[in-house]
This record gives C-alpha cells, sequence and structure tokens, in this order.
RNA sequence: GGCCCAUUGGUCAAGCGGUUAAGACGUAGCCCUCUCAAGGCUGAAUCAUGGGUUCGAUUCCCGUAUGGGUCACCA
C-alpha cells in the first residue's frame, strides 16, 4: 500500500492537493433541477446532431428548474480548430440554446464548478489519477505505440479480442518496485487504469430513453492519461461529470459500447452515478441506405447552413422538436399561440432509432412559422438576418421600407387564406424580385414570358393591354378592380364565366383568366403570383402604367 | 468479425394482447379560384422475416435478415 503512494508521488510530485478537496471545493449543488451539459469538441461549426443534443439537454434543465452547462472537451490538441469556441457560443446563442452555466464565448465564462475547458483542468485530473494509483487502481504504463501495434495486429491475426487486458497488459504486471525504478529513472510513460472487470460478466444500467441495456464489463487497462498530461475522454467525462455535479448524463448514442469502461471508472473513483440517457442520430438517405449525418457530406449537418439561407431559427428549433417527440406536432397545432418552449419533452417517449432528416418536413415547419408573423415581424426577422448573410436583399428591402412592408403585407392580412410560399427568409428575392424594379428590368432582359397561341397572338396582347389601360382605376377596389377585366374581356370576345367557359370554350377566344394573366405578365412577367390586384397596389399607379406601357412597346 | 442498439406507409411516427392500425410531411384527384400559393374534401400507401407463447399477436420470447453504432495515448 505505501509503495503504491510512494509510486503516486514520484509520478506526480507537483500535485498537493485530494480528491477530497475537490469535494469540498465543488460541493453538491443545492437545487433541485436536473444538471445537464453540452460538452463539444472544438473542432469547427455547431453540427446539427449536436445542436439536436444540446437542445434536449437545455430542455431537460430548464424544465425541472435545474442547470445546462457548456464544457469545452478540448482534451485532443491535434484536432483543435482555431476559433471553434466562438463559432460554437455565437450559433448556438443564434438558436437560441445558451447555457446558463459555464463556458459562454471564447473569453468569459460562468459558474463555480469551472474552469470549464478540459485543458485548464490539468490539475484536477492529476488529483484524480493519482489517487487511483494510490490505491493501486491505476499504474504507469510504459509500453510504446509500436508495441501496443505489435500487439494488436497479432490479436488481430489470432481473432482475439484487441486491446490492453489480461495478459497483454503487459505493464499492469510489472511489480510496483520496478515501476518506481522506471519512473524514477526518466523513462516515459502513460497512464491506465487497472480494470478488475471480466468481459465475460454482464453489467447493466438504466438508460432513460431505452431502459436497461446489458454489455459485457469492460476489462480494458483503458489510458486515462495521455502522454501530453492531458485526460482521454473516459477520465475527463467521470472526473468533470462527477465535480459539475452533472445529475443527467445525455449524449449521442455512439458512447453506449463505453458506458462499461465509464461506470468502472466512477465505481473506483468512488464517485455516485449520475443518470445516462444516449440519444439516435440524426440520419440522411445516401442512396438506398441511410447513414449518419456527416459533417463533410451533407450540407445540412452544419447548423450553419440553416442561418446562411434564412431558415428562422425557431422552425429548425420547432423541427427538432418534432423529432425528439413526435407529439410535438398534434400539440402545435392545439396550442397555436403558445412558445414552443411549453411543450415538455420527454425522455422515455424518444424514439431510440436514428430518425432521417426530413427536410420537407422542416420547409413545411418553416412556412408554417412565417405564415404566422405579421408583415412588420417577418420584415425586421428578414432584415436582422440579410444584414449578416445577405446584403443584397439587406439594401434591396431597405431601399423604401415602407413599400417592402406593404410587399411582405401582400395576402398576409386573411389568417385562413394566409401564402405560405415563404420557406426561408432568402425566397423574398425569388418569389418578389418583380418589386425591385432593377431587379425586374435584369429579368426582363430575357424577354417577356408571354406564351402566344393562334387565338391569343402579339397584337391580341397589345389590344388587351392598350384597353386594359383605358379602364384601369388605382383607386378602384378589388370588386371595381375586376370588373375592369371583365369588361376587357367582354369587348374582346372572352368569356367572363368559368363555368360557362368550361362547357362551352370553343365559343371563346378565351376566359377572364387569359386576361388577369396577360396584366399580370406585363406588370410581373411572372405567369403565377399572388393577388394582382394587391400586387398593382402596393406597386402604385405610375409604376403599373409605366410597366404596361412599357410592355406594348417592347413585345 | 465480436459486442451493443434498432426495425409500423416514401418520411416522422401513434399504438403498449382483441383497433375499420391515429396524426403530420410528401404524393394523387376533386372543389374553390384572375394565375400560383393557401384552404376544403377524397384517395393510394405501413406492422422486415421464420418460429414459438396465447383462445387471439403489430404488441411478449427466440432465431434470421437488414440498417446503424462501436472496438485508439479521438472525442
Amino acid at each position: 500500500m505505501e509503495k503504491y503512494i510512494e509510486l503516486s508521488n514520484l509520478m506526480f510530485p507537483e500535485i498537493n492537493n485530494t480528491v477530497e478537496d475537490l469535494e469540498n471545493k465543488y460541493p453538491k449543488r443545492n437545487i433541485e433541477g436536473a444538471v445537464t451539459r453540452f460538452a463539444p469538441s472544438p473542432t469547427g461549426f455547431l453540427h446539427t446532431g449536436a445542436l439536436f443534443t444540446s437542445l434536449v439537454n437545455k430542455r431537460i434543465a430548464e424544465q425541472t428548474g435545474g442547470i445546462f452547462y457548456l464544457r469545452i472537451e478540448d482534451t485532443d490538441k491535434k484536432r483543435e480548430v482555431d476559433g471553434s469556441v466562438t463559432l460554437l457560443t455565437s450559433e448556438m446563442k443564434k438558436f437560441g440554446i445558451l447555457p446558463n452555466e459555464g463556458v459562454m464565448s471564447d473569453t468569459e465564462e460562468l459558474g463555480k464548478y469551472g474552469p470549464y475547458t478540459q485543458s485548464q483542468r490539468e490539475e484536477i485530473y492529476k488529483i484524480c489519477a493519482k489517487h487511483l494509483v494510490s490505491l493501486g487502481l491505476a499504474y504507469p504504463c510504459f509500453c510504446t505505440s509500436e508495441m501496443l501495434n505489435v500487439t494488436r495486429e497479432m490479436q488481430e491475426k489470432n481473432k482475439q479480442i484487441p486491446g490492453y487486458y489480461g495478459i497483454y497488459a503487459r505493464c499492469r504486471n510489472i511489480s510496483v518496485e520496478e515501476m518506481i525504478e522506471r519512473v524514477k529513472s526518466g523513462e516515459n510513460y502513460i497512464v491506465r487504469m487497472k480494470s478488475s472487470g471480466s468481459h465475460l460478466k454482464k453489467v447493466s444500467f438504466n438508460d432513460l430513453i431505452r431502459g436497461k441495456i446489458e454489455i459485457a464489463e469492460n476489462d480494458q487497462d483503458i489510458v486515462i492519461i495521455k502522454s501530453d498530461n492531458l485526460p482521454t475522454y473516459h477520465f475527463a467525462h467521470v472526473v468533470d461529470d462527477h465535480f459539475m455535479r452533472t445529475t443527467h448524463v445525455m449524449r449521442g448514442e455512439e458512447w453506449i459500447p463505453s458506458v462499461p469502461i465509464h461506470l468502472e471508472l466512477f465505481a473506483k473513483m468512488g464517485f455516485e452515478l449520475p443518470k445516462f440517457a444516449h440519444f439516435p442520430s440524426i440520419m440522411v438517405q445516401d442512396g438506398t441506405s441511410k447513414r449518419k449525418l456527416s459533417k463533410r457530406k451533407d450540407k445540412e449537418a452544419a447548423v450553419s447552413f440553416f442561418l446562411k439561407g434564412g431558415y428562422p431559427v425557431e422552425a429548425v428549433i420547432e423541427y427538432l422538436l418534432s423529432v425528439i417527440n413526435s407529439d410535438y406536432e398534434p400539440w402545435r397545432i392545439k396550442n397555436q399561440d403558445k412558445d414552443m418552449f411549453e411543450f415538455t419533452v420527454r425522455l422515455e417517449k424518444m424514439n431510440s432509432a436514428g430518425a432521417l432528416f426530413d427536410m420537407f418536413k422542416l420547409n413545411d415547419i418553416s412556412k408554417e412559422y412565417i405564415a404566422k408573423l405579421s408583415s412588420k415581424e417577418l420584415l425586421d426577422k428578414i432584415l436582422i438576418w440579410a444584414k449578416e448573410y445577405n446584403i443584397e436583399i439587406f439594401n434591396l428591402l431597405n431601399l423604401d421600407l415602407e413599400y417592402s412592408l406593404k410587399m411582405l403585407g401582400i395576402e398576409r392580412d386573411n389568417v385562413k387564406k394566409i401564402r405560405k410560399d415563404l420557406v426561408k427568409y432568402e425566397d423574398v428575392l425569388t418569389s418578389f424580385v418583380y418589386f425591385f424594379e432593377q431587379k425586374f428590368e435584369e429579368n426582363l432582359q430575357n424577354g417577356y414570358n408571354f406564351e402566344y397561341t393562334d387565338k391569343i397572338n402579339k397584337d391580341l396582347v397589345k389590344q388587351v393591354l392598350n384597353k386594359y389601360l383605358e379602364v384601369y382605376n388605382h383607386n378602384d377596389d378589388k370588386e371595381l378592380w375586376f370588373s375592369g377585366i371583365k369588361s376587357v374581356a367582354e369587348s374582346l370576345g372572352f368569356c367572363t364565366d368559368m363555368k360557362e367557359y368550361k362547357l362551352n370554350p370553343e365559343k371563346y377566344i378565351g376566359n377572364v383568366s387569359d386576361i388577369a394573366g396577360i396584366v399580370r405578365i406585363s406588370i410581373t412577367n411572372r405567369k403565377n403570383t399572388p393577388d394582382i390586384y394587391a400586387i398593382m397596389q402596393v406597386l402604385g399607379e405610375s409604376k403599373v402604367k409605366d410597366r404596361i406601357n412599357s410592355c406594348i412597346r417592347n413585345i
């Protein structure tokens, strides 16, 4: 026993504090609610799956009146990408899932359980590693990576379970005396946990989503401190989640296979076990099979994809909510006016199979969301978005804010008949090009979109437009406006009654909708638009007349 | 390959031993209509497979298949 203590002092001479000191420094939290966390590696942008994970963690904490904190897991210095923390936190902020403790930005940290960046917690891990060594539960391993590779290859060749365990765990059987000698002599080493498990025995734990999960015990002497003096994920997870007093460890399902390691580590450290929940992955269709959403292959894997395109962040969150608990949608339909966060997320209702990312569904939720906004709210949101992501749209809308507001207000007043053609903010440009003079003219470079037929030829179109100009009165209300269209139709031999036209099409040149269509194209150069009367009202009398006249001249 | 997790329409999924197997997205048709969108109505489409257990299995158990995950001094 004393030899182990000697060894631990030799390995960690600079460490004087004990686990007990840590227990005192980071006392149990005095709150009822769940303490949850999101613990990404700073390897780049915020992944859509990570957004999903942090959303659940945040909701569970908030619903129970707990704490949701952000911890940065930067123990792999090779993979670290500069600026990640700034990106990660700013993207979380945009989606409204900022933590209430931990890393808040690259320069700011909140809370008494820090530091919340793992590379700054070296001493804490060392205290814990030293503790294990002093108890004979961890030991220095002098094996080189070359030796490890040779062993692994041999094991694979012989169809044995690869890894550092049993007889292959060469350094676990070195006598303490020899360990002391070799450490003293300055030999390089890393620290491994001395496993006492057997893969022939099973351990089980309760997963909040999946229920009881039974897996073989861990029997590997896994590395806890690497040669760069930083801990491995497993060790850092156990130490941090204990001393940050996490109550619910909720992460991706890729962690399930390593839970036995964590279980053993918690036990060896004498720490109380947190609750576990493992989320299914968000999948994507790839040919005939599905696979995990991939950073490299899938544009929708990065949350910046939604930000850039101008998906309302609320819509993305609502979509994710509907993936988390499919009863979110019926709830939403019933509770139109409620905030989406009034919906209670239930882990046990979460499906444990991976769900395909459904762009159609997102689009639908997004349309629905935008449709519910007032034109003022919409304009404000688009402006905020455009200022950062699409300066052209920003400038166009700013040309005349009153005008932009009226434009967005078209067919937005009638709740039952509201338009849903905007999926994302970016779409204003394609949907409403013809409202912007310059854009409209650019579009005209390719000519007008008239489709001439035997009956409706260029001359007739001109005739229609000339006649229409005669009856056009900008102050007409919608009904009068339509009778104007009808009168043009009648005078040129077009039918004004749709049913009649359908019955006897041969009697007429065309019907009113052809007349309206001609006017529509002359003003917007589009075959399909929202209510043409409303468009004319927004454009204003002079612009309407200019466009019709210009059309007559140029076709 | 070992181990783990999963499997209800094209997609997300309700269901938790007896149901005409919900709903939403998508899709098809019709209606409405100045076009489109929206809206309304209607339709097509699902329990992976083989064994058990049971009076009765989508539901419980076992095998098979398929898909996913994981087996590092990465997280």
